[in-house]
DNA sequence: CTTATTATGTTACGCACCTTAACAAACAAA
DNA sequence: TTTGTTTGTTAAGGTGCGTAACATAATAAG
């Protein structure tokens, strides 16, 4: 083991660094041709041939075909060779466990969903049993085409801390009840709202943002903060648990700890619904989709409920704008990346706060999932080829 | 102008990247010598020998000793020079400009006060005229052992945007309407409450830290934060605004714009304070620092106001723990630096937030302007070597 | 006082990495 | 086929750093 991150830690040092920034490129914005790896990183021809000449022996790159321009010689187009290997992404949610297998530039190589038999609210054992199962059934059909197996990531439904010490108060250990790492891979934990705030940023409406929020908004609430880049974590993994804004709050009003959290998750909401829905507005709705679905048809005691929620979302939205400022936040999650919330969220922090552009979120279920996968990515990468 | 700057591009293109770093060096930690400066940076000693000739030819190190270590050659000490030039730092504050010029490496070179004729709410004509005539001051007596000027440093009580558009909104062009910025000197302009933050990193509390957020609590409230080591300035420059924070908050409570600055200022807390004074308690205090003051002496009336005072503070560190867990909260400010008000806050911090350590601040009157002298510092030391 | 030891600074030289210049190859248009 | 353009390779040179060896300046030991 010792031994093999030696000698690819030698084989690190062996690439110069254009042939490391050439490996980064084609890591970040995918395939390309050796004139416009070039001219974006600002190299001369026979830099860029002998940097290719050095990744293409490794088996770091590979040529794809060629691209003719409107006058002279073909261009030659590559991308990241087998090589570079791949990656494997799990986000280990509370009713699904979602699997991607991916190349470093995340291209698709396999997809797995497996249905936990109960809705999870915790971390507990039946998601580290579906973990284990579905790590080993994924281990198992690997091609040869996809390289080594470069890292591990899984996306959590709790805080996450990198400090040992801080660990057993999160919760994240519970992963490892029925869960034994493989050997030799480095594993990533992460936050899955984290997670899904990366997504918005790599593929969704956040795309190329430096600076942003996420606030999921489903049966529980919860919120990533991206500023400068870089994600947020905070020093105990709680940055963005915004369930533990101070709540209820005013002149005589003591604050309660994670008082928040239980006012606007989904079973409060409907609780609140069920309690002030007219008799005469016919049955009260069982659900969260259901109730924001009558909304959307017009339905006045409804609306009246999604509109009163919206508000708080919109104070909780003031309360991220207070703090940071991130000029766009993002609304996700079941609940949130409903578009009929959205005006009144607006109304709400325009009220309240500074400008704030607000969308919702396009992502779907699969954000947790692409955004574990892109920090497994990225650090693959930097183990290659250093930051 | 354009050809000083471009003669100025081609002395940074000219010196080598060691050299760059060396000067980084020193402008970071101060003197040094050469066997420290090697050690530090990883450069061999011819590298250092050429990299110091480089910056010394251009004045912009020199030679300030030799020091004897227990055996053999004594080695020689090295600071920035004459040629780095130096910067000005005001603090345009709403009793007092506070002026200071500065090395860039921190040695102060001049300082002076100049207390306005009465205390100034917002950014306006008087604080304009008053950061005009001192920088004139400063300007006629610059002495030539000094260098150029690199670049002058304002800290301002208003929001500071980059951005041309947005500036209208915030105020800070008042700044302008009776001083006009010297010519060819980079300006830089920033909050000074964030100012204040930057000074608890490089000579407070938070010495060193990449993260930790500062509330200032006096006659108005705010906050600054520095994440990654980098200061958040938000997108209108309205990251730290917490009296915008929702409040008052809760089931059937609607936010108001602004709500919270109205209620935590220190009037309104001498308002409440002296509505709850008890008859026989004597006479309510006038201001917050008798007020303060009382409860230092074990006063019960006062150590109960200054106690729900310090609730409200403990309710804000956690509003903004809540979004960005920064680990440590640093209390600055007439009324926040106040030692009595430290185990409340930490109470309420401890029962709503996570882990969080809170110090009181010790830098005093001059944590703004030593704050802005940082950035201009900063800013001058970039413009020579780069980042 | 001389000699040995050690740390600092300089000179000589070589290597890694990149550039420009010149040339060869491959294509479209004339 | 010729011409002009773009791509890729080879050759030669320069910059920036390192190591090795030497010179210098201090303390410790005899």
């Amino acid at each position: 083991m010792k031994q093999k991150q030696l000698s690819e830690a030698d084989i690190r040092a062996a690439f110069t660094s254009s042939a490391r920034s050439v490996f980064r490129t084609l890591f970040q914005s995918g395939p390309a041709t050796r004139p416009q790896l070039g001219s974006t990183l600002g190299l001369s021809r026979p830099t860029l041939s002998s940097s290719i000449a050095e990744l293409f022996a490794a088996g770091y790159v590979e040529k794809i075909g060629e691209v003719q321009g409107p006058l002279g010689r073909k261009a030659a187009m590559y991308r990241l060779g087998p090589g570079a290997g791949h990656v494997v992404a799990i986000d280990a949610g509370s009713t699904h466990v979602r699997t991607r297998v991916a190349t470093l530039d995340r291209r698709l190589l396999h997809h797995r969903v497996y249905r936990l038999s109960s809705n999870q609210r915790h971390l507990g054992a039946e998601i580290s049993q579906a973990v284990a199962e579905e790590v080993e059934a994924t281990l198992a059909l690997t091609e040869p085409g996809w390289g080594k197996l470069r890292a591990l990531g899984i996306a959590l439904p709790s805080r996450v801390v990198a400090d040992n010490a801080a660990r057993a108060a999160t919760g994240q250990e519970n992963l490892f009840s029925h869960f034994t790492p493989p050997d030799g891979v480095p594993l990533l934990l992460e936050n899955n709202v984290n997670c899904a705030a990366l997504a918005e940023q790599s593929h969704g409406v956040a795309q190329g943002l430096e600076d942003f929020a996420y606030i999921q908004i489903g049966l529980k609430i919860g919120m990533g903060v991206v500023l400068g880049g870089r994600l947020i974590r905070g020093r105990s993994g709680a940055a963005g648990e915004i369930g533990h804004l101070p709540f209820p709050w005013g002149p005589g009003l003591r604050p309660q700890n994670a008082g928040l959290e239980d006012y606007v998750g989904a079973e409060a909401l409907m609780q609140r619904t069920r309690a002030a829905w007219p008799q005469d507005a016919g049955a009260a709705p069982a659900d969260a989709a259901t109730l924001f679905a009558l909304a959307g048809e017009g339905h006045a005691a409804a609306l009246a409920q999604v509109k009163r929620h919206a508000e708080d979302i919109g104070a909780i939205v003031s309360a991220c704008v207070g703090v940071i400022d991130p000029g766009i936040v993002v609304l996700g999650g079941g609940i949130g990346d409903n578009a009929i919330m959205l005006p009144y969220v607006r109304e709400t922090v325009d009220r309240l706060s500074y400008p704030t552009e607000i969308h919702a979120s396009s992502l779907g279920v699969d954000a947790t999932v692409l955004g574990i996968e892109k920090i497994a990515a990225d650090h693959a990468c930097e183990l290659l080829v250093g930051k």
